[in-house]
DNA sequence: TGCTGGCACTCAGCTCCAAAGAGTGCCAAG
DNA sequence: CTTGGCACTCTTTGGAGCTGAGTGCCAGCA
């Protein structure tokens, strides 16, 4: 019997928790529920399957498993995929394959948002399940230079580099027509006055610099101010980039296997926006998983993440992971998740180095 | 009786037409099975049932039509939809709404590329299909300027502008590291030489130039054209670009209603190197259906095609159009999509000739 | 000759039922 | 506390039977 009350959750019996260890773990692997029956045959109980029963009936209580109808096996609930992630799991390593896939692979490129595509990619081919990596806001990104270009008529391409490697590019319309020169002595200005500031300082001083006496009679001030704004005010192209790779190998998921639940599901992958809004609120560092219920995101449809953090010490970047049904291999998937992000993270402060030095 | 063979299908009997725009129409608009009775109810003909029956059992043995088991109604082949596409459909025009709708958006940008983005939104929205805008390799694009921009060590940024206001960029890697001085003067040298060339000729023209006795001692033009085959050598980034909007819309028809048809749908709509393959084979000018069966791509999926090419009357451009069920309202769909053709084009002329200003 | 009503036939789809199988819960005995 | 046994529940599967929609064909009629 359970002699522990709902709340206080993390000591189970011990028993208990080698059962529902054992469910989940078969349960991930077979997707079916488990029966008293199975979990006996599994030679890691020395109990017959009625006394599995009890501590299934236990489990039960507790809100860990339940069953579909009456005379079915058990399966985990949202609480006791948590449990199993957080106390009775063991992650895999990962094989000398995986590493070296994504090892070589990452070493190829250089260019940084190729490698960010690239591990979504990555992501998603190794767990097969969908690769998500997420490129927050500018508005923290430190700006190294800026160039503008004269495309066409009052058209201009400006082009942030930052600091950490990141480019972002932007086409803008102006009032008056710059020519190519101005438009170079105003990149000049702007790069020599604000390198160095986050793109939120940046604006801030120039409309405060816009503000004083000076921007009067201080034409090459004012024009650029105003020019300015226009690229640091908007929001960026790359602002808020989602690589989501691999909605395929979801569709073959067998949670997902009638249509209703598949349209549902990729319904919302396509809504990148609530996907966003959902990443940005984890603030923890390390790795994260997300499990059903928890998130308004992954209510709805069974679905789960695993996501991670990444970016220098200094300056966290974005975040990385996948997204996949509940039932997922969690320990399999996490030290992947894991490792790209460590990846990500050093391939970034890679760049930082190079820029500095 | 059908006094005509199967090869020169194009002079059915006057009635039979009749009845097989009946039922393509019926079929379109219903998605079940049409049988003898419903044709009669439609009032169109004065007939009974089983004289329809007969001409019914025409059509199928000329292959117009057939019945997915014996005691169903008729529903058209991929040659039935073919021939009522030729020759027996009308389409409607385009309601006020739809143009105003498309008139307002367009208007409202003008840079190109999200021209195009907001093009096959629309066509999305509009048609309640896959949207598609395929924009063509650039290797026909005329060159109009070139930029450089050094974003870091020995990583440079390269900005091709176009005479049709197309802006592709692209990153490169050089072998030795340029000054930002040193990028101006090679941009500037690469643009006064080769402007008003296409990409294909200023690639093969540097060739020439590199291997010409000049570039031994010149070193300006020698770096100058290292560089710029570089640049433009390589695959540029907008290269075949394939905007594929309103994956969604198909979701919900009810041909795609069993998981194992939307699935493949899917995978089939993500295979977009296919269906650029498919896309560049087109080479008739104006409306072009694409029925099931009739191409490789669509062959699997009961996906049909309707497409237009756009760009200037002197340059084609790409290709604009939506992608669906064979069963769509091909009528309605038509002028929706021949009305964007002309409006992308319209669009690239008008920045054609702001430029040539 | 062409059209039509009638009729036999076919077939998908639904409901109903029975049997099988998988599992559980509970109890009494070890 | 464990366990074998047993009754019970519920899903799944398959078959039988019925219904309705539709067809093809034929014979009679204009």
């Amino acid at each position: 019997m359970a002699q522990k009350n709902p709340t206080s959750a993390d000591q189970l019996e011990s028993r208990s928790r080698e059962v529902l260890r054992e469910i989940v773990i078969q349960y991930i692997s077979e997707g079916d529920p488990i029966s008293s029956r199975s979990l006996a045959r599994s030679g890691r109980f020395a109990l017959s399957p009625a006394s599995l029963r009890n501590v299934m009936a236990d489990l039960e209580d507790l809100g860990y498993v339940f069953q579909p109808h009456t005379s079915a096996g058990r399966i985990p609930t949202d609480r006791g995929y948590r449990f199993f992630i957080d106390h009775l799991m063991k992650s895999r390593k990962l094989t000398l394959h995986e590493r070296g896939v994504i090892d070589e692979n990452v070493s190829r490129t250089s260019e940084l948002d190729e490698v960010m595509h690239l591990c979504s990619r990555l992501l998603s081919k190794l767990s097969d399940q969908v690769g998500l990596v997420f490129m927050p806001t500018l508005e923290h990104l430190t700006m190294r230079s800026l160039d503008l270009v004269p495309v066409a008529d009052r058209r201009v391409m400006c082009i942030i580099v930052g600091t950490n490697g990141v480019v972002a590019d932007k086409m803008i319309q102006t009032e008056q027509n710059f020519s190519r020169d101005e438009l170079g002595r105003i990149a000049r200005y702007i790069t020599s006055e604000f390198a160095g500031l986050t793109l939120d300082e940046v604006r801030l001083r120039m409309q405060s610099l816009l503000d004083e006496e000076r921007a009067r009679y201080d034409e090459l001030l004012r024009s650029s101010m105003i020019l300015g704004l226009e690229v640091v005010g908007g929001v960026l192209p790359h602002e808020h980039e989602l690589f989501v790779e691999g909605t395929n190998s979801i569709l073959s998921k067998p949670e997902f296997a009638n249509a209703d639940a598949m349209r549902k599901t990729m319904l919302a992958l396509q809504e990148k926006e609530k996907l966003v809004k959902i990443l940005n609120q984890l603030n923890e560092d390390g790795l994260r998983i997300v499990v059903g219920s928890e998130s308004q995101f992954t209510h709805d449809y069974n679905l789960s993440m695993v996501v991670t953090k990444y970016g220098s010490a200094s300056r966290p970047h974005g975040v990385v992971g996948i997204i996949g049904p509940t039932r997922m291999e969690y320990g399999r998937i996490s030290p992947l998740v894991a490792y790209l992000g460590q990846v990500l993270s050093r391939k970034i402060e890679e760049t930082e180095e190079e820029r500095g030095s």
